[in-house]
RNA sequence: UCCUCAGUAGCUCAAUGGCAGAGCAUGCGGCUGUUAACCGCAGGGUUGUUGGUUCGAGUCCGACCUGAGGAGCCA
């Protein structure tokens, strides 16, 4: 009797029948001999069919299946060196086959493609080994963060999704009709998250955002998930040490749970556990020093007018691609002035225009994974940043309001979900780390 | 919005201004250890659109469309 069981636990059944319900993901023809490679979601394995052991019909059945058809596969489970898969090292004697649809003419064969044809096919192309890895990481990256915050005394508060004013200010916001209304797709859920810290303690909201800004590189969704955490009673320097605490535990659990996920990535997984650790803590004149310095020794002229900055300047990606080179861990850049940040952070004591804002930059050059601030907690200083900035007094009467009843120093941070998991599965674009990803000229499929 | 590059068979790409090509995929045949197998045969084209230059345009010029990468902005 054959017990039916998922790829991954394919090690434990040597020696058994199985069945095995999935989909051929290649086969390779060999005269008597065929090669199966079956997928089942789980992972991959590969079924070997013999002519003289299986006879003339299953042969010729198995022989005409098209890539992506799907089957039910039984056969007994052996060990082999030589056999491809995930778990790699096991194959199944094929007994029987049942064949649930003959697939022809599977769009995305396993040669090259160009990203606009995967693109478009993107509802197939989740099937191919790469996607189905990414996508698995990023579930484990999203399970981490998480756990990290429900097992350190922090409550989830869901805040809402249409929002009626910019809650930044700056951005482009997507619009949405709101009855006779106008209401905003949320950039962040931060402002409403800093009214719970008040109720809770330590929360965090963790959900899609919206951008509608026109931005056109490989770091950038309109639509992404963002981890937002928030405390009552923590400083700037809190802030980072949870910061730290955080990405290290991400990074561990990733390595410890999806190793072979990484590695049929290409990810060189010695960068990941040496990212783990303490994590420089420099500040944005030092690391203004360390550009100009850079820019020194820079023979390059185009490289050199690209790292021009002045103090007052946000980085650019070039100088954060630069800054990061010089480490092999994230790095903490804090102390930012505040004309580049936004209109809640909490002023440097004796230096009104610096603010204590701090970015965590990835290594590699992956640049700013996390971008957190200790927030404003003084009701008159924020009503004149409100002002300054020219946004409307009325919007943020009740975010005032958390300034006049119990106002305590408190922080949060924002991560986004899909540069995290771009980061730590090491490739090159965002797009691929969220399944159905919305770019600037892509809502389809 | 700006800068750069690209668009030719289902896919990835060739083609000095002079016959529209290859590999993969598909179909048929061969092969007992494949890993993006290999060997043979076959089918497969409105060269993004449009206007122009030319005896002749995939190729040169103009406009437009679509996509990619980057800048700015950001997570």
């Amino acid at each position: 009797m054959s017990i039916e069981i998922r790829i991954e636990n394919i090690a434990d059944y040597v020696g058994q029948q199985v069945t095995i319900k999935g989909w051929m993901y290649a086969i390779t023809r060999k005269g008597k001999l065929i090669f199966v490679r079956l997928r089942d979601g789980s992972g991959m394995t590969q079924g070997v069919a013999y002519r003289p052991e299986i006879g003339d019909e299953l042969f010729e059945e198995i022989k005409r299946l098209g890539q992506e058809s799907s089957v039910i596969m039984t056969g007994t489970v052996r060990e082999n060196g030589r056999a491809p898969g995930l778990p790699k090292g096991y194959e199944v004697g094929i007994e029987s086959v049942q064949v649930i649809q003959n697939v022809q003419n599977f769009p995305i064969t396993p040669k090259e493609h160009g990203v606009e044809f995967l693109m478009d096919n993107r509802h197939l192309w989740l099937r191919s080994s790469q996607q189905w890895a990414i996508l698995r990481v990023r579930a484990t990256i999203k399970k981490a963060m998480i756990d990290f915050f429900d097992d350190n005394g922090y409550i989830n508060i869901d805040t809402p999704i249409i929002t009626p004013s910019a809650a930044e200010g700056t951005s482009n916001l997507f619009e949405v009709g709101y009855f006779d209304e106008q209401g905003y797709l949320a950039q962040t859920g931060q402002l409403y998250s800093e009214a719970t810290i008040m109720a809770f303690g330590k929360v965090y909201c963790f959900g899609p955002t919206f951008r509608a800004e026109k931005s056109k590189t490989r770091r950038h969704l309109t639509e992404f998930w963002m981890m937002e955490p928030e405390m009552a009673y923590c400083d700037l320097d809190e802030l980072m040490q949870i910061e730290e605490n955080f990405v290290n535990y991400i990074l561990k659990t990733v390595i410890e749970k999806r190793r072979p996920e990484l590695e049929l990535l290409g990810r060189d997984i010695s960068i990941l556990e040496n990212a783990v650790g303490t994590y420089p803590r420099i500040s944005y004149d030092e690391a203004l020093a360390m550009l100009a310095d850079i820019q020194e020794k820079t023979d390059d002229p185009a490289r050199k007018k690209e790292l021009d900055i002045e103090w007052g300047d946000d980085f650019g990606s070039p100088h954060e691609t630069e800054l990061t080179k010089q480490f092999d861990k994230p790095v903490f850049v804090y102390g930012y002035p505040s004309q580049v940040k936004a209109f809640y952070m909490e002023p440097w004591p004796d230096r009104p225009e610096v603010c204590k804002s701090v970015d965590l930059l990835a290594p590699e050059g992956y640049g700013e994974i996390i971008g957190g601030s200790e927030r404003m907690s003084d009701p008159e200083a924020l009503l004149a940043a409100i002002h300054k900035h020219e946004l409307p007094e009325e919007a943020y009467k009740w975010y005032i309001d958390l300034r006049l009843f119990g106002s305590v120093p408190h922080s949060g941070f924002g991560i986004g979900l899909e540069r995290a998991v771009t980061w730590i599965c090491g490739i090159d674009h965002i797009r691929q780390t969220t399944a159905f990803p919305r770019t600037i000229n892509r809502m389809y499929p």
